[in-house]
RNA sequence: GGUUCGGUAGCUCAGCUGGUUAGAGCGCACGACUCAUAAUCGUGAGGUCGGGAGUUCAAGUCUCCCCCGAACCA
């Protein structure tokens, strides 16, 4: 097989706190265990991902936190890291969007649409405070929804009847910065991405995007059969990409503006390479530009469905719109939500579990195993602690975690703790063979359609045969008149170990990395082994010591299933 | 309101271009085994595939209507 170059995104968690397990099921973590997939097959992966860090959610956060919005910004992406680095997510680099990097890659971007007839200004009226001397964009201006006549809809959406609004619609409107009422509506000028031009564009690439899943295309061709509107892609903000004039200083009558966060975002994800290749001394360009080598890299992204329309439609305009050679998603992934109890995970009503929260519970594998075989996929999955349970007592503990034990701890207390290499295989090992070589190219076939909730389910039925092989092989029975015979059957069992925990490398990494050490198998052995290779369950040099590994999954009693609903409220409807 | 996607065994879900007795995991019942974290292996119960009408030799699988749920509408 040929070496393949990829590169993987996920959807860039906004920077306002700590994200959920539904952020971390639709987006990070699949898109994770597709790396380590890919990195095991051999190739080449750059897995990419970054805070987005520009907005008003973000300013206001670090308002009520009473920090300066970079303070803020810089202590919520360790923290945000920190969590990535929890679930061991196997980022080559997780960058800021307020990097020097996207702040130069936005401004050029702008320049150059600028330059193509894509960008132009235009006078809008905006909400202005004369309390704050400022501007208020979105939501720091809030007021009664003219829809529903919420007294406090927000200047961007209403939470009552969740209508998108323009802020200067408000009835009555306030600062959400200092609560004053002296408000004004007055012209300023905004930049607008002419996103209409680039319509016919758009779809002709989308209808040609064949890779894409149903979820994405019906999405994406929805938004262009509405039409796309041009849209204003700066703010009246001070935290942001600032916007220049052609001769490199701020653009005239700009100098209190910044671009939007949903035109320096989606940036990013090349910025971040960027930052990736200035840490590592890499090429990013390689990856980007297919004009300097990008043109045989697969590029496959990953996110919520909430995404779906910024990366089919909004990010290609910029893309497209430069008129440069840049590199273009060419497969996508969107996932659907993890439901709670009959509602949402939701990061500003704090329902649901968070991922430091989770980490304090259980360690990273045993959520990575759950969230991925419960995948969000065809439609929205719910989480219940009930099935949290029994996924981790049943598939882990007693099909993966006991079937490790006994064969491992059995070795020690009959062979002396050493590989024996006594016996001629037969029958069992012939039907163990097929198994296991039918089952590994299932499973990759399952990772490379990015269909993880049958690639988790399918390396569960491969570790259920190695239970069933050592049933039909009953090596314990055989001891007591053949030791040879018995001795064919721990061989085989000894290296299934270590074939289920390779397999298993991309959902739980530190299980797998924990099997493999204990067994003592070298890194350069720990590939995806090929349905082709002989002798794969008789690979272990023989004689070699085994020791059994600790137990590595502990079941989770009653008990704490109680004490957890109890706490997150999980009992709720 | 419009659009899209769903509604399949107690639970969570598979079921491609329509075609023999509708599947898996969990749970449950029974049996086997005893190397193992009372784990494992086997067998079984169990569903008129949301409701109705239609197309067809044949529909969970296509068409229309209705009910319910979810998402999106920048």
């Amino acid at each position: 097989m040929s070496k393949r170059r990829i590169l993987i995104t996920s959807a860039l968690p906004y920077i306002n706190g700590i994200k959920h397990l539904g952020n971390l099921a639709g987006s990070m973590l699949p898109a994770d265990v597709y790396a380590r997939f890919q990195r095991l097959q051999g190739h080449d992966v750059l897995y990419i991902c970054a805070t987005d860090e520009h907005g008003t959610p973000a300013e206001l956060a670090a308002q009520a936190a009473e920090m300066s919005v970079r303070a803020y910004c810089d202590e919520q992406h360790d923290i945000q890291r920190a969590a990535g680095e929890g679930f061991s997510l196997s980022y080559d680099w997780f960058g800021r969007s307020s990097s020097d990097e996207n702040k130069a890659l936005t401004q050029h971007f702008a320049r150059v649409l600028e330059e193509k007839g894509l960008i132009e200004e235009r006078v809008s009226q905006q909400v202005y405070s004369v309390d704050d001397g400022r501007f208020l964009p979105d939501r720091y201006v809030e007021g009664t929804c003219p829809h529903c006549d919420y007294e406090k809809a927000r200047g961007d959406q209403c939470d009552n009847c969740g209508r998108l609004l323009d802020p200067v619609d408000l009835k009555n409107p306030y600062s959400a910065v200092s609560g004053g009422t002296n408000i004004e509506i007055r012209d300023t000028a905004h930049l607008f991405l002419l996103q209409s031009k680039m319509q016919d564009t758009i779809r002709e690439w989308v209808e040609a995007s064949k890779d894409w899943p149903q979820l994405a295309r019906s999405i994406a061709l929805k938004w262009l059969d509405e039409g796309l509107r041009d849209r204003a892609i700066t703010r009246d903000l001070k935290w942001g990409v600032p916007v220049l004039g052609a001769d490199g200083n701020p653009r005239p009558g700009f100098e209190d503006k910044v671009f939007y966060v949903w035109f320096d975002a989606p940036v990013e994800y090349i910025a971040a390479t960027e930052e990736w290749a200035t840490a590592t001394g890499g090429d990013w360009e390689s990856w980007w530009r297919t004009d300097k080598g990008a043109g045989d890299v697969e590029y496959v992204e990953f996110m919520g469905k909430d995404n779906v329309a910024f990366h089919t439609v909004s990010f290609p305009v910029t893309i497209f719109g430069s008129g440069e050679p840049w590199k273009t998603v060419d497969k996508l992934k969107a996932f659907n939500w993890v439901t709670w109890y009959g509602g949402k995970f939701s990061t500003s009503q704090k329902r649901g579990v968070f991922m430091d929260q989770a980490l304090d519970l259980l360690p990273a594998d045993y959520w990575r195993w759950y969230l991925m075989a419960n995948a969000p996929e065809g439609s929205d999955a719910a989480f219940t602690w009930e099935g949290f349970q029994a996924a981790i007592n049943s598939d882990l503990a007693n099909v993966l975690g006991n079937f490790v034990n006994r064969i491992t701890k059995y070795t020690v207390s009959k062979f002396d703790g050493a590989l024996p290499a006594a016996g001629t295989p037969g029958e069992d090992e012939a039907w163990m063979e097929g198994e296991l070589k039918a089952s590994l190219t299932r499973i990759a076939d399952h990772y490379e359609a990015m269909e993880f909730r049958k690639a988790a389910a399918e390396t569960r039925a491969l570790w259920a045969a190695g239970n069933e092989y050592l049933t039909r092989a009953e090596p314990w029975v055989k001891y007591k008149t053949d030791v040879d015979a018995a001795a064919v059957g721990v061989r085989t069992g000894l290296n299934l170990v270590v074939l289920f925990a390779i397999v298993a490398q991309p959902l739980i990494p530190n299980t797998a990395k924990s099997i493999l050490d204990t067994i003592g198998v070298p890194d350069g052995n720990r590939k995806w082994p090929s349905p082709d290779d002989k002798g794969l369950l008789d690979a272990l040099p023989h004689g070699m010591p085994i020791q059994a590994p600790p137990v590595l999954f502990q079941k989770i009693e009653d008990a704490m299933v109680a004490e957890w609903t109890e706490r997150f409220g999980g009992e709720e409807s």
